[in-house]
RNA sequence: GUGCCUAUAGCUCAAUAGGUGGAGCGCCUGACUGUGGCUCAGGAGGUCGUGGGUUCAAGCCCCACUAGGCACCCCA
């Protein structure tokens, strides 16, 4: 085999879309049942951007993208998320002068170097929600509650939203501060990987997977505890409204979230036979990222999921796709000019919207009858010379194995009766 | 990026102790000269991931590379 896939990117295969074309069409009806509008931003930004945006000391940054100098001029990456293209587009459009808050969703590919494995690939897909203009914790809850609705309606159960508050710029240098007086007098006892988080990123001290260290994280502080009253009331509020939707959910003290620009509220959700690679979603609120970008202060929170690890999970549990519409009719013809007339035919169905195949070649009546039933067709039609000169074509109901003659002129509405 | 495991037909997998590669499913054709599914018969399809090495002889042993998987890192 010459040429392969490039490390990390797949081929979706027809067999596979009747998974995508559900998820998908779930996605973009959902969205658009919250009020959600969609704004896509391009594939490629300034790498700038995203530096800015994710934060330089993040893995995505740091490591994960695919950046290029484009023509030896512009500095160029593959989007790695969504949010900062969305923010830049939000800034650069002028959407902060129509009615706040503005509510957008993106569904698209997404681009990350990381070492492929089992749900995790260098192109992916997410549909991505954001509320921008609001710092009410209803918009953090409509963020988790069309996550929530989109697993629902998709067929997952018992699924639980791990949630924390992160704080803001006053509360969190606090947080932080308590973190290292907790654990830099044990350093010696934690693993050497949570000794270079304790230096580098506290807060990654909190969510480590070290055996050393798990039994220190028990008495380690609780953000929780250190939120100021504005950080307290809004968590209070979003849990209260979780609470009374029966939204079910768990305050995890140890959730932390990679990138730099999450304040307050911070979620996740796991899902099941994904091996390491869980999180089938992730978000949280960004108040400081639009200002960060150069917009005015601006109050955002939103969510991403990934699209393959949503099909990964539907497989693994055995949930089904929604078949997709196959044509309904097939057309067998024999003799030259029953083909002719065959072509006419199945060009008239196609344009009134009845979805139709017809038989390529001039094969036996055997092997096109073969091909109607293995493209999961309803009926052939088939149309011969001897049907011609009678200005009919037989129609044939494949699974009933009954068959009518029919004028024609007539095939239309004898399909529509049939339909209804 | 690190460690470990894997790689044979379109798919899932066999191949005894190094000794010229098979099955099931799928695909094509026919039995049925104008009727699908079921059955039966036949057929096509492989430089054994790629490149090197050891050996009289390599799918099998060794090395490198590529790709996939698992764990780590981190996340969707």
């Amino acid at each position: 085999m010459k040429y392969q896939r490039i490390r990390g990117m797949q081929d979706l295969l027809p067999d596979e879309q009747p998974y995508w074309s559900h998820v998908e069409a779930t996605c973009h009806d959902l969205a658009t049942r919250f009020g959600f509008e969609r704004l896509e931003p391009p594939l490629l930004e300034a790498t700038e951007l995203f530096v800015r945006g994710v934060g330089d000391a993040t893995d995505i940054v740091s490591k994960e993208m695919y950046s290029f100098v484009d023509k030896g001029e512009d500095a160029l990456t593959l989007r790695p998320e969504f949010t900062a293209g969305v923010m830049r587009a939000y800034i650069e459009n002028g959407l902060s002068s129509r009615p706040q808050p503005q509510k957008l969703y993106s569904f698209g590919p997404i681009f990350r170097r990381e070492r492929p494995a089992k749900g995790r690939y260098r192109q992916f897909y997410q549909l991505n929600a954001e509320i921008i203009g609001s710092a009410d914790a209803l918009a953090d809850l409509e963020i988790l509650l069309i996550a929530h609705s989109l697993y629902r309606e998709i067929g997952f159960e018992n699924l639980v939203f791990q949630i924390n508050s992160t704080g803001d710029p006053e509360c969190k240098p606090r947080f932080l501060d308590a973190l290292r007086a907790y654990f830099e007098p044990i350093a010696d006892k934690l693993a050497p990987l949570d000794r270079e988080r304790l230096a580098r990123n506290p807060l990654r001290v909190l969510d480590t997977k070290e055996r050393e260290t798990l039994p220190f994280l028990a008495d380690a502080p609780r953000f929780l505890d250190y939120l100021n009253d504005d950080c307290r009331s809004h968590f209070a509020e979003l849990t209260g409204y979780l609470e009374a939707l029966s939204v079910p959910y768990q305050i995890n003290h140890r959730l932390v979230r990679g990138l730099d620009y999450y304040t307050k509220t911070v979620f996740e959700l796991w899902g099941e036979g994904l091996g390491a690679q869980a999180a089938l979603c992730g978000g949280g609120r960004y108040d400081g990222l639009i200002e960060a970008l150069g917009g005015p202060p601006t109050a955002g929170v939103g969510f991403a999921t990934g699209i393959e690890r949503i099909i990964m999970s539907m497989r693994e549990l055995g949930i089904p796709p929604r078949a997709l519409r196959k044509p309904d009719v097939f057309i067998a013809h024999l003799g030259e000019p029953a083909k002719k007339a065959a072509v006419q035919l199945v060009a008239d169905l196609r344009g009134r919207g009845i979805p139709a195949r017809i038989a390529f070649g001039s094969r036996s009546l055997k092997a096109q009858m073969k091909d109607a039933d293995r493209a999961g067709c309803g009926v052939a039609l088939i149309l011969g010379d001897a049907e011609l000169a009678q200005g009919v074509v037989l129609a044939r109901d494949l699974a009933r194995s009954e068959q009518v003659s029919v004028p024609i002129a007539e095939t239309p509405a004898w399909l529509a009766a049939r339909g209804a």
